[in-house]
RNA sequence: GGGCGAUUAGCUCAGUUGGUUAGAGCACUUGCCUUACAAGCAAGGGGUCGGGAGUUCGAGUCUCUCAUCGCCCACCA
């Protein structure tokens, strides 16, 4: 006998273990159909948060429907050596142990970055298993094993060798904190307090001078000229002259170049090829020398005189205060200017002059536009709209700085000898040295979807059979990072796109609408939940409660409103358990209606349900699963069986809706679902699962009996709402009309005692009555208080409602041009609301 | 500057190719311990679907426009 109330603890207790030791995740059945999904992985050293617990779910939730449909299905797991991220955390861990990474070594550091990884790796994989997914630990995968490390390799080298991968000197991103560059996409833009500083440039062997505005006024130190538009009339006569930097007083022209805005500034700027990117292009144009002012921290380096070893924000403070004392500062404005952080360290990014490994870009993001134009090749995304911005990213692509100055990491297959430079794996021989660049966490990610599934190994049967992958989720935070990169990757090594749907969601935000984040102290816990509701709690709460693509507000109140449900389909199981023990043999040879009518409004379910899980609607699955089980089966279905327990079609029809309800809520709720079945007298599998989904069968719609039913209801609904708007107590007498079918029904339904059923009518009595087609009832009690104000307010309702469609009926155009099965309904309703109105005139 | 999204009940959100009276959870009112469940049951109240215009027999849904909030990209001397 099940407990009284749903106790989540328990039923989850040791069913992951078993699942596990059956090895039901595991794929490889080949006489199936093969299904994929691999699982973005998450970073090895950090923690599962709810976006994670979301991801996942949906995932799982797919799996799981796919297993039961009887799909081979592979759902690989993995982490991710994050780089920079992880790289950031060790080093701070160290520097706690007054130990610096330089000090350190390479490869002591790296050993270090492994204990790391192997002391973090474990959370990872519990809170896998708390949630319950159905991952195949088999194919288990990290960035930095060898499936990965050697597509990693392979990748590198075949585009250095196609010439889609370069090394040049441009100004990229560079992390001082973590003294790397980044890709753009690593950098965040945040409007910041800044100032305009106009600074005096004297014009060569004059008194004049230009007032130049800048908001880096340290980087004079680099300026190598001065920039006007050669259309600004202010200014033509002094293209061809000399300029005085300040300060440096080296002597710098004064350019024409269209990079100079008219309308912005004063229109003259100062161009430090060196420190910006746009005047790195003007340099290039003008062959101007690139001056290198600070170093790899962001200290000013010897090109500053005084200033150097300073850091740039001293530096900025310290010589503005020289420029006032040398008369040479005009002005400064305060602005409010977007000013670029780094995605991880979060320090002001500084447009840096080096040497990186760069991803040309150009061709891959043309053919990934022309390739998602073919029907069927593209990826079709969930919701559409995110096709429509990937598209937009890859037009408008710039080349992929891939080099980072990180240790931990896979390292760049490049080596380098006497200014000779060669692409491979291993040493070329005595004395080559290697790049000492790592490759950007995401090159390898980008690759995932194939190198998981052995594309670089020698055995590749994984990759022949799951690749491309069928389904992957998301969140759209990462589209640019990793799905872009994917499809590109993907597209380049294997001529096709490594998934053919992907499923973007949004992030989960707090319940006033900001951000989760550990500064604002808001976060949730996804094992906090589990603890509290439970996983199927969470998993039905976060994959039902949004559509597609869009944010999710997290709110307690919901999870424990999930709770509440799933305590409900745990008492109606109790409830059917209870009654159903001794059934032996199934057994549907004695319908009632209202055993035809649940397995029709069933059979519709499934059809519904399933329609929205292949269309990864979850939230409408869900909801479609949630009014079937606490409306149709538990507040009418078990409320009317309850009259004929004895039966054993009754048990059966019990036993069959109830098993079909756990199959479809099983990639939903696994953990109750198997519980629950577990205690099934009669089932078709020792776990539901590996049991198969329920299928519609339009041999089980018994429309005629659905629809009676439901007018039957209705009926019950108006009649008790009559006996509550007037008082009717359970004493009063009855005289019901109404057919033998139906009079069992009326009776359980208005929980009717015999001894309330008369057939003469008392003269004595007050009546209320209620008359539809199938039921004509009559009650009788003392004192009758007409509510009048409510009779006539429904009366007016009505009159108003049937205005409205004879209106709507007597127009030419809606009853020639609606569908005839529309106006129909119309027509039914409109005498069925009539006969309503003189009843309700009668009663008055 | 370019683009995307949101705006529906007091709150948080669903709403499929345009088609009966726009739904749910929570909150609210009234009555019930009816032996599956009081974390429940029964009956209710509450919405001119952000504003305006258009297409249509018919618009929460399609088109245009305005507003507010949010996000992304680009620029940022």
């Amino acid at each position: 006998m099940l407990d009284k109330k749903y106790n989540h603890k328990e039923v989850e207790k040791g069913k992951y273990k078993k699942w596990l030791d059956k090895e039901y995740f595991k794929c490889g059945d080949k006489s199936k159909e093969p299904f994929s999904i691999i699982l973005p992985p998450p970073n090895v050293t950090g923690k599962l948060h709810l976006g994670h617990a979301w991801d996942v779910s949906i995932q799982d939730i797919v799996a799981r429907y796919k297993r039961m449909q009887g799909f081979d299905v592979l759902w690989l797991p993995g982490t991710d050596h994050a780089a920079i991220a992880t790289e950031a955390k060790v080093v701070a861990k160290l520097k706690k142990e007054g130990i610096n990474k330089y000090d350190l070594g390479r490869e002591k550091f790296l050993e270090k970055c492994w204990e790391w990884t192997e002391e973090y790796g474990g959370n990872i994989r519990e809170e896998w298993a708390n949630m319950g997914l159905s991952l195949d630990y088999s194919k288990e995968r990290f960035t930095l094993d060898e499936y990965s490390v050697n597509a990693v390799n392979k990748a590198f080298i075949e585009m250095y060798n196609k010439g889609l991968i370069y090394r040049g000197k441009r100004i990229i991103n560079w992390d001082p904190e973590a003294k790397t560059a980044l890709s753009n996409e690593e950098v965040i833009y945040k409007d910041t307090k800044g100032a305009f500083y106009h600074i005096k440039y004297f014009i060569e062997g004059t008194k004049d001078y230009l007032d130049v505005a800048t908001t880096r006024p340290e980087t004079l130190f680099g300026d190598t000229a001065v920039a006007v538009n050669p259309k600004d009339d202010r200014y033509k006569h002094l293209i061809g002259k000399n300029i005085i930097v300040p300060i440096v007083n080296r002597v710098v022209p004064i350019i024409a170049d269209s990079h100079a805005d008219i309308d912005k500034g004063t229109g003259v700027v100062k161009i430090t090829p060196a420190h910006d990117p746009n005047d790195f292009e003007v340099g290039f144009r003008h062959n101007l020398e690139q001056i290198v002012i600070m170093d790899e921290t962001a200290h000013m380096n010897e090109e500053t005189g005084k200033y150097n070893k300073m850091d740039r924000f001293e530096c900025r403070e310290k010589l503005v205060e020289e420029l006032k004392e040398k008369d040479l500062l005009i002005k400064i404005e305060e602005i409010t200017h977007s000013v670029g952080y780094s995605e991880r360290t979060n320090v002001m990014v500084e447009p840096y002059l080096s040497e990186q490994w760069f991803v040309k870009m150009k061709k891959m993001c043309e053919d990934l536009i022309e390739m998602q134009k073919d029907k069927n090749k593209k990826v079709n995304f969930i919701p559409k709209r995110y096709e429509k911005i990937l598209i937009q990213k890859a037009e408008e692509c710039y080349d992929w700085c891939i080099s980072r100055q990180l240790w931990w990491g896979i390292r760049i297959p490049i080596w380098y000898k006497d200014g000779e430079m060669k692409v491979s794996i291993e040493s070329p021989g005595e004395g080559w040295k290697q790049d000492e660049d790592v490759l950007d966490t995401w090159f390898s990610s980008a690759l995932w979807p194939f190198s998981t599934l052995g594309w670089a190994m020698e055995d590749d049967s994984l990759y022949k059979r799951y690749f491309p992958t069928n389904f992957m989720s998301t969140g759209y935070d990462i589209l640019f990072f990793w799905v872009f990169r994917m499809m590109f990757q993907s597209q380049e090594f294997t001529n096709q796109n490594p998934f053919k749907e992907c499923y973007i969601h949004g992030l989960i935000r707090a319940k006033d609408g900001r951000k989760m984040s550990k500064s604002l102290g808001n976060g949730v816990e996804p094992s906090e939940m589990v603890e509290k509701y439970g996983a199927d709690a969470l998993r039905y709460y976060l994959t039902t409660n949004s559509a597609a693509g869009l944010d999710l507000r997290f709110d307690e109140e919901k999870m424990a409103s999930t709770w509440n449900f799933i305590n409900k389909l745990w008492n109606a199981s109790r409830f059917v358990l209870m009654n159903i023990e001794d059934l032996k043999k199934e057994s549907l040879d004695n319908l009632k209606l209202e055993d035809k009518w649940i397995l029709t409004k069933l059979n519709k379910t499934i059809k519904e349900v399933r329609k929205n899980m292949d269309k990864y609607e979850l939230n409408l699955a869900g909801s479609t699963l949630y009014n079937f089980i606490w409306e149709d089966f538990c507040d009418n279905y078990i409320e009317l069986s309850k009259s004929s327990l004895n039966d054993n079609t009754t048990k059966t029809v019990l036993l069959k809706v109830l098993t079909s309800i756990l199959k479809m809520l099983h990639p939903y709720m696994p953990y109750v679902t198997e519980e629950i079945y577990s205690m099934l007298p009669i089932k078709d599998s020792e776990s539901i699962m590996i049991s198969s989904y329920p299928k519609y069968n339009k041999n089980n719609s018994y429309i005629d009996e659905e629809q009676l039913l439901n007018k039957v209801l209705e009926d019950v609904t108006n009649i008790r709402n009559l006996k509550v708007n007037n008082n009717i107590t359970k004493e009063s007498s009855i005289k019901l009309e109404t057919s033998k079918d139906l009079e069992s029904i009326y009776k359980n339904a208005l929980k009717i005692k015999e001894e309330q059923l008369i057939t003469g009518i008392p003269s004595d009595k007050e009546e209320y009555n209620y008359k539809s087609n199938y039921i004509n009832i009559t009650f009788y009690q003392d004192g009758k208080v007409i509510n009048k104000e409510l009779l006539i307010s429904e009366i007016e309702k009505l009159e108003q409602s049937i205005k409205k469609r004879e209106n709507l009926l007597a127009n030419e155009n809606y009853v020639t041009k609606a569908p005839a099965h529309v106006v129909e309904l119309d027509r039914q309703k409109l005498k069925e609301e009539q006969e309503k109105l003189n009843y309700l005139r009668e009663q008055l």
